[in-house]
DNA sequence: CACAACGTTAGAGTATGGTCTATACTTGTT
DNA sequence: AACAAGTATAGACCATACTCTAACGTTGTG
């Protein structure tokens, strides 16, 4: 598919689809038959790419930290264990930022307290 | 204190402090009998608000919350009630931050199953 | 008094993650 | 053929959050 319908159906922007391709994290391919145009064609994988990519920025992952687990989930250069040791980081740096967010809440709750009692 | 001294005090740049000060989280006072300089003076709830902002800003929250949060936190023109309501909505966004990464980490979990399998 | 150290402001530069514009060519429809 | 719609590329522009530089005045020490 072409970049219109890609972006239709991600409901992702084509300049922003572009601005991912740009960076690394997707990649079109041109049709070596065509020489009167330099259109990309997407597939499917890309779609899901795609989906994953909007997963993962919803949660606060940076570009190149999403071009990182693209690469380690569809890219087969490398190998079983380097994938795991990769998600196993993510879920690492997930549980220290869970771990921050919960410090952060009991502050908050000590600050109501606080208020509560007009020590504010 | 002056800059220099808050600087060191918070170990934050007093580059990053004059920032801040443009963008209204704190406010140095300067001293009116004084007229050979336009020298700002902080004081200690300048040295603790700095501290809030690194805790706040390592949680992911932006400038602009911080600075509500701020006002929250130290300006009495809200009322108890206000506070407690900019309070809550704080913890339900945290709530909300900390269940889209527990659902990453079951995403990531589940692709490392599907690596172990080699499904991918 | 020299001079380093400190303070101020304005504005430039950096990095991230887009978002948009201009220009130009291609494709599809009538 | 005409014209709209689609595509590509380069580069400008925006917001956020700094980070730094330049230019210049003030303060403190020997």
């Amino acid at each position: 598919m072409l970049i219109n319908e890609l972006s239709k159906r991600t409901r992702i922007s084509a300049h922003t689809i572009r601005f991912y391709e740009k960076s690394g994290l997707i990649k079109g391919e041109r049709d070596e038959n065509v020489k009167s145009n330099n259109y990309f064609h997407y597939d499917e994988k890309t779609v899901e790419k795609l989906d994953l990519i909007k997963d993962a920025k919803a949660i606060g992952f940076t570009i190149s930290e999403i071009a990182q687990l693209i690469d380690a989930w569809y890219n087969n250069k490398i190998s079983k264990d380097e994938k795991l040791v990769f998600l196993d980081k993510k879920l690492i740096s997930l549980d220290k930022k869970i771990k921050d967010l919960k410090g952060m809440k009991k502050l908050i709750s000590q600050f109501k307290i606080d208020v509560l009692n007009d020590e504010c």
